[in-house]
DNA sequence: GTATACACTATCGCATACAATAAAAATACT
DNA sequence: AGTATTTTTATTGTATGCGATAGTGTATAC
């Protein structure tokens, strides 16, 4: 009875996931415990920390958690019946991906990216994955092909039931899916950061770019790469992410608008 | 008289930094408290855990700690005169950048790179590395590669006193600064841990890379960007990175004589 | 003499308790 | 009435304590 809470409310709480954490395709995170049974519920004895922070993460990522919400160390705590030493290990470790920021003596806080950071973020992005997308199309084979075809068709189906959690969930997944795919364990853990980094940019800034766009694109670097066309897929990948990255709406009035809203709540 | 510690033998013991944290070009870790005071002892009410975790990575990187040295969390409290709480913390961060390892219910060692994972960290950074000085190329002005000098400078007086700490941390440093120096703060944690990183994997497989070729070939590199010459630096810089590779002695033989002769001491 | 089982010790995992800091509220004063 | 100041409250930061787990040493049986 560890987990059971309800989808949280703007105001200051914190949600718990509401399926499995290994749901997904690539659902694990990083540093998994030894061998984490189906435990469906709490029975995670070291894992509790992890569990945590997989909960926050895939609630900033699902978009269920607006940036600059405060993290309580002691409300999370109680959701998740441990004590307040295990949050704060995962709000630590949160605060290294960048999902939270820790201000000293004030507490956690959901992320607020900056519009230089967001640059930043997408320029690091930029050199990544293309270099990425360059390897993949000469070295995935046809079993990887199809391994991502049936990636692009869930989101598909996340998409066309305007499933808003899932879709971004999925639509970031499939960069780091290529990532794993590769079979290089510490460049997708970096694309992880990068790409939940980037799903909360796009919540801030009210991305404009729609799902549907980002399923093409994605499409399209698929069959680049199932041609092994490198040169096509490469500039595909870089369009996508510029697409994506001039979508956002960086107009210096809507953080302010955000900030100057925000510091009485 | 919170620091004061002797440089530790090789057994199970940890080092404190012999110099103030922040005294290279590059000094300060990310995440830096507010305003870090130059605080020489102890006076550092919540960079604590900071400190803590600035000395181990030095030690770390600066050839020190031995990977698989045991870090146990009693002994490093006693040192730091802090409680296990903020050494635990530190110990966390740590194995967040792969420099030591949890081993549950057992405690945190040093870590002990495998054969595939330095694989794995030199791809990424022959990924990023070859974008980073393309843009390095065409950005960095005047004033950037007099800094470079300068760094090349005491990269040179290291490795002529035979500073062996010294000189492993300015020839990391070199990669870490010219990611500064494009002014992406994102770029330059990447690739701090992936520097730290390489650093460890050095010591595990003994480079016979010299630290005469790597200085060479930073030159080369700094020359290559004066001169604007994007396509040569990229190559140089390719090149750099797959010699340090090539000079490891990835034979199997040792690092199975590691753990051959480890687990009793 | 070797191997297995048992007990002991040391360290880790987690929770709780206490101290310090900052925000909030209430009161007093101009 | 508005503002400044003090008191109160809530939340974070750190330390300590207890239970649990794994490693080590010893004794006993074969």
């Amino acid at each position: 009875m560890a987990a059971n809470l309800k989808v949280i409310r703007p105001s200051t709480a914190v949600a718990a996931p509401r399926r499995a954490p290994a749901a997904g395709p690539l659902g694990t995170r990083r540093r998994a415990a030894p061998a984490e049974l189906a435990t469906g519920d709490d029975a995670a004895p070291t894992g509790a920390t992890e569990r945590i922070v997989a909960s926050i993460t895939t609630a900033i990522v699902e978009r269920r958690l607006m940036p600059g919400t405060k993290l309580a160390e002691q409300q999370i705590a109680d959701i998740f019946n441990v004590s307040r030493t295990l949050v704060r290990q995962a709000l630590n470790q949160l605060s290294r991906d960048h999902l939270v920021t820790l201000e000293p003596a004030r507490g956690a806080f959901v992320a607020q990216p900056s519009v230089e950071e967001a640059r930043q973020v997408f320029e690091v992005r930029n050199m990544l994955e293309a270099a990425m997308i360059k390897r993949a199309a000469s070295e995935l084979g046809p079993q990887h092909i199809t391994d991502l075809r049936a990636h692009l068709q869930a989101e598909r189906a996340a998409v066309q039931r305007t499933d808003i959690s899932g879709r971004t969930r999925l639509l970031a997944d499939f960069h780091v899916l290529l990532a794993q795919m590769l079979g290089n364990q510490a460049l997708a853990e970096i694309l992880e950061d990068l790409v939940s980094r980037c799903s909360l940019i796009a919540l801030m800034y009210q991305s404009a770019h729609s799902a549907e766009h980002s399923l093409e694109e994605h499409v399209a670097i698929v069959d680049a790469l199932e041609a092994r066309d490198a040169r096509a897929a490469v500039k595909l990948m870089q369009e996508h992410l510029h697409h994506v990255e001039r979508n956002l709406r960086l107009d210096p009035r809507i953080p302010d608008l955000q900030s100057a809203l925000r510091p009485d709540r």
